[in-house]
RNA sequence: GGGGCGUUAGCUCAAUUGGGAGAGCGAUGCCUUUGCAAGGCAUAGGUCGCCGGUUCGAUCCCGGCACGCUCCA
């Protein structure tokens, strides 16, 4: 057999070694964004798909499975983005080959296998090949592996197989849960030596290629460790660096893995080729746009999109970088990064199919990205123009910290980005200053953070109830939801299990029951409120539950007892709060009419993300190019009411997942795994006509879709739809919210209420109108309206806000005028009278603060050297205006207006002030007006 | 989840002890020019994100909310 080269070649190998090998079934990657684990923020790890299986929660219909998984390092636990591009190995994204045994083969196969695969298949000189096993640790009470040790020691020279402490040979999951010793398999670049030394050492010549991990124990809350029955393995092996050896390169970046992308960037940037050096600034810009190109078009196809938040910010950080590397480093100018989407399809498509379909998507959504960070950068550059300016200006040379940290902070300028810029301007930056405000700003951020837990079900607690050998709760009456006699088979406080519960007990408990009508939390539909009754005539105990969740097999019921006491063996009436599931069942049959709608309304490409269906109304989140336009809201909701109006079936029934996948248009939710047989929810048609017949072309305008909700029986009993409102998520994602039945109504309603209001309106004028105006902007903001209905409004409100504005207009003109009227009488007046150059001082009539300054104006143009106060009682709002003027003269004689003012505000009970030239004041007490005027006569007399 | 920054004319942004909201570009009109490019003059355009509070007075201070950017976890 041919000796396998290329990087496809050799991943193809190990999938094939296994598979035809040791029938290990392929399960193919899952999708690098873990969409239904929302602790991981990227998939990291091979295991990470089989997660259930280890934590003994899920099964698979096979015991051997082999793949290669999509892997991101970046951001939470395992973080290697910092170290991409400064050496040979970190990747953000990489590929890690590995085969599992669930309650299989055990050590002896794994070892052999993955010996025989290393040397025969790959051909690796045996006499280069390492191997570590777990040393024990008495402490720990944990026993060397020895087993693993007499296997090695039968396939490598002795001095080959090394021991390894807790910290590389014994493997755990978290902080409790499944975990057990490993071996790690190291390979010698160089060779002809003992490099038994050099093991774990950070020699970059030898490196640990692949680790099988022994599963045997499970960690337990108090830290002991308890044999499990059925023992697992999970090996994982770094693709880029199985290539490397294989290849005899001794970086990853010199594979063919990279090179055709590094050629991508070269006739792109028309910088010079890659030479591999490791500190030279373009080899690490090379190696940091490659590495985040991959990353970046994987995690993109697997529907992440970059944003703020999460795994969307992550990604928005690598993205930043690597064109923040083009631009400084390769003189790019403009998005480029989107240009190299294609090289990484031809690299990796034909392992992973989903790459090619999804590129054109993924460029677009890069390229607006770099677009979007081009604005921010602009921004940025100008406030660190700004610093650099200021620091000049006084004969400084260094940046301070705080200018630093606010280019970070709020431009997301990386330090080492803000003294390269410092550098080019010859300057330096205040970095240990800047470190010391981003530990402060880190401590800020990190005491903010409260943790509220919820219900705690850990899998050591699921074990134990079988261990009681209490059987899976039968939760087969959910989809009736009719109230049910069940027994209570345990109670769990959140630590331990009791045996009964009191009323005065104030904590929240779990109880699991032989059975239960009740929904509990999945597939974006909520969980069930609902109660459990002891007691035949008169009810002697309560529990009040107010949420339901899975937890392996058994169904748990959160809540707390209301009266009497609850104890285990007990049988009572459970049951559902009734109309909050009848509202849950129209969301969520609507949330499918509506998905469906969409998809016939603005295309087929849009992509579900994801949905939540609560008692309230329904969301529903998807990928799609830009907003839906009015027009297509409008035909949305005439589809959905279409359907409730013809009164279409909805059927539900499970079909093998084959022939659901066969059915013509059915719909599934993107990354989204099924269990096989699925349930079809159908409306329109019932499942068995489209069993018969899958192929129909009809099929593909109804509403399919794989689903474990719970539904109407007939689209009529949702009453109405209505679509409240739709706008983005991030890029690239929306989100709508729609109501059903009685809210929807109640919305519809609201907008021919709000209508006939506008339309009564616009009869208004003046202070009524303005008023009118704002109680119903009020209304609209707080009212539940359609988006429809809403645009609508807002376009009728239009002359309504225009006409209140130019009312507004109108009457403040007329004040003003009037004001200025009466100021130029009395300019006239004081200009003929004996002294014209006396500080004029006059109420005026009727005007606001507004209309005194033009009065003022008014005065001041005839009366270019005297000084003038005038003042308005206003005996409705029990104010009074003042405002002054003076001139450069009078203020030289120490008449200055913010004083002046003052003291006539003082002699109504106000105050005020102002600058020397003009100042305005107010007083509270206008039948005090006289005085104000006396007042201020007095103070300018005293002044000149 | 928590922090920081921001939201001012159609666009890009100014505006400090809290005291009459501005520039540039764009728009409109007129002028200059054989025409173009351009130039000159003038004009319009603002609930200073929304709501509340403090104050005689809030774009400015305080609190809440919305939206955007950004950092930390």
């Amino acid at each position: 057999m041919l000796r396998p080269t290329t990087a496809a070649e050799i991943r193809q190998a190990f999938i094939d070694f296994f598979a035809n090998k040791a029938a290990h079934t392929f399960a193919p990657s899952s999708p690098v964004v873990p969409h239904d684990d929302p602790t991981l923020l990227f998939t990291n790890a091979g295991m990470n798909q089989f997660k259930d299986v280890f934590l003994g929660r899920g099964k698979r219909d096979y015991t051997r499975a082999v793949n290669t998984q999509k892997c991101i390092r970046a951001g939470g636990k395992h973080n290697d983005l910092e170290d991409v591009g400064k050496d040979t190995y970190h990747h953000t994204f990489f590929e890690m080959l590995g085969n599992w045994s669930f309650g299989d083969y055990f050590k002896d196969e794994s070892i052999c296998w993955g010996f025989e695969l290393l040397t025969k298949v790959y051909g690796l000189d045996p006499n280069r090949l390492y191997a570590t096993w777990f040393e024990g640790n008495a402490d720990a009470g944990l026993a060397p592996d020895l087993e693993a040790k007499a296997l090695w020691e039968s396939l490598l020279p002795k001095d080959h197989v090394i021991p390894g402490n807790m910290k590389d040979n014994f493997w755990e999951m978290g902080e409790t849960g499944p975990c057990g010793p490993c071996t790690e398999i190291h390979f010698d670049r160089i060779g002809g030596r003992n490099a038994a030394a050099r093991v774990n050492s950070g020699d970059p010549d030898v490196l640990e290629i692949w680790n099988h991990v022994f599963i045997q124990f499970n960690r337990e809350p108090d830290r002991s460790l308890k044999p499990l029955p059925a023992k697992h393995v999970d090996t994982g092996m770094g693709l880029e660096r199985l290539v490397s050896v294989i290849q005899d390169k001794r970086s990853n970046y010199d594979t063919d893995l990279w090179t055709p992308i590094f050629e991508a960037i070269r006739v792109r940037t028309g910088v010079r080729a890659y030479t591999g050096v490791l500190e030279d600034h373009t080899d690490i810009a090379y190696r940091v746009i490659a590495d985040h190109i991959r990353c970046l078009t994987m995690a993109l196809t697997d529907g992440a999109t970059p944003s703020n938040e999460g795994r969307g910010y992550v990604l928005r950080r690598i993205l930043r970088r690597a064109v923040r590397h083009g631009h400084q480093t390769m003189g790019v100018r403009g998005p480029f990064l989107k240009d190299l989407v294609p090289a990484v399809v031809a690299s990796l498509g034909a392992a992973f199919p989903e790459l090619a379909p999804a590129s054109k998507r993924v460029a677009k959504l890069i390229e607006d990205e770099e677009i979007q960070f081009g604005k921010t950068l602009e921004r940025g550059l100008a406030l660190f123009a700004d610093a650099a300016a200021r620091v000049k200006k006084t004969g400084g040379t260094q940046i301070a910290a705080d200018d630093a940290f606010r280019l970070h902070d709020t431009s997301g300028f990386p330090i080492d980005l803000t003294e390269v810029m410092a550098l080019e301007a010859g300057l330096t930056v205040d970095v240990a200053g800047y470190d010391t405000l981003m530990e402060t700003a880190r401590t800020r951020s990190r005491s903010g953070t409260s943790s509220a837990e919820g219900m705690h079900f850990p899998p050591d607690a699921i074990a134990k109830l079988e261990d009681l050998t209490i059987k899976p709760t039968d939760d087969h009456g959910k989809f009736a939801g009719k109230p049910t006699n069940a027994t209570v088979m345990a109670i769990w406080n959140g630590k331990n299990f009791d045996d009964h519960a009191d009323a005065d007990s104030p904590s929240t408990l779990a109880f699991v029951f032989d059975k239960t009508p009740m929904y509990a939390e999945m597939g974006g539909q909520v969980a069930d409120h609902g109660s459990f009754h002891l007691g035949s005539s008169s009810v002697s105990a309560a529990l009040e539950i107010t949420d339901v969740q899975r937890a392996g097999t058994y169904v748990l019921h959160i809540g707390r007892v209301t009266h009497g006491r609850i104890s285990c063996g007990e049988t009572g009436q459970l049951m559902l709060a009734r109309e909050r599931r009848e509202s849950i069942r129209a969301n969520h049959s609507a949330t499918h009419a509506m998905n469906a709608a969409l998809r016939a309304v603005a295309g087929s490409e849009v992509e579900q993300k994801g949905s939540l269906v609560d008692g309230d109304k329904l969301r529903f989140d998807y990928a799609a190019k830009g907003a839906l336009s009015i027009d297509q809201i409008t035909q949305i909701e005439q589809r959905v009411n279409a359907s409730i109006n013809a009164n279409h079936v909805i059927d539900a029934r499970e079909v093998p997942l084959a022939t659901a996948r066969g059915i013509n248009g059915v719909r599934a939710v993107f990354g989204e795994r099924y269990p096989d047989p699925v349930r079809v929810v159908s409306i329109g048609a019932t499942v068995a006509e489209l069993v018969a017949k899958p192929t129909n072309p009809k099929w593909s305008e109804l509403s399919i879709e794989f689903c474990g909700g719970t539904h109407l029986a007939n689209m009529g009993e949702a009453k109405q739809f209505v679509l409240i409102s739709e706008g983005g998520l991030a890029a690239g994602i929306r989100r709508v919210f729609a109501l059903t039945g009685p809210r929807a109504m109640a919305a519809q309603m609201a907008a021919q209420g709000l209508t006939q209001r506008i339309n009564e309106g616009m009869q208004l004028n003046g202070d009524e109108l303005a008023k009118e105006l704002g109680d119903i902007l009020k209304l609209m903001e707080s009212l539940e309206l359609g988006a429809v209905a809403r645009a609508e409004l807002e376009k009728t409100l239009e002359s309504l806000r225009e006409k209140a504005k130019q009312a507004r207009k109108q009457s403040e003109g007329a004040a003003r005028e009037a004001a200025v009227k009466q100021s130029r009488d009395l300019v006239d007046t004081h200009a003929n009278s004996a002294a014209p150059h006396k500080p004029l001082i006059a109420m005026i009539n009727n005007a606001d603060s507004l209309a005194l300054l033009a009065a003022i104006d008014a005065a001041r143009a005839k009366l270019t050297d005297t000084a003038v106060l005038f003042l308005s009682p206003d005996f409705d709002a029990q104010k009074v205006a003042i405002a002054a003027s003076c001139p450069k003269s009078a203020i030289d004689k120490g008449l200055k207006a913010g004083e002046w003012v003052k003291a006539a505000a003082i002699a109504c009970e106000g105050a005020g002030g102002g600058k020397p030239d003009s100042a305005q004041a107010g007083g509270k007490n206008p039948s005090k007006t006289r005085e104000a005027l006396d007042a201020a006569t007095a103070w300018a007399n005293a002044k000149s």
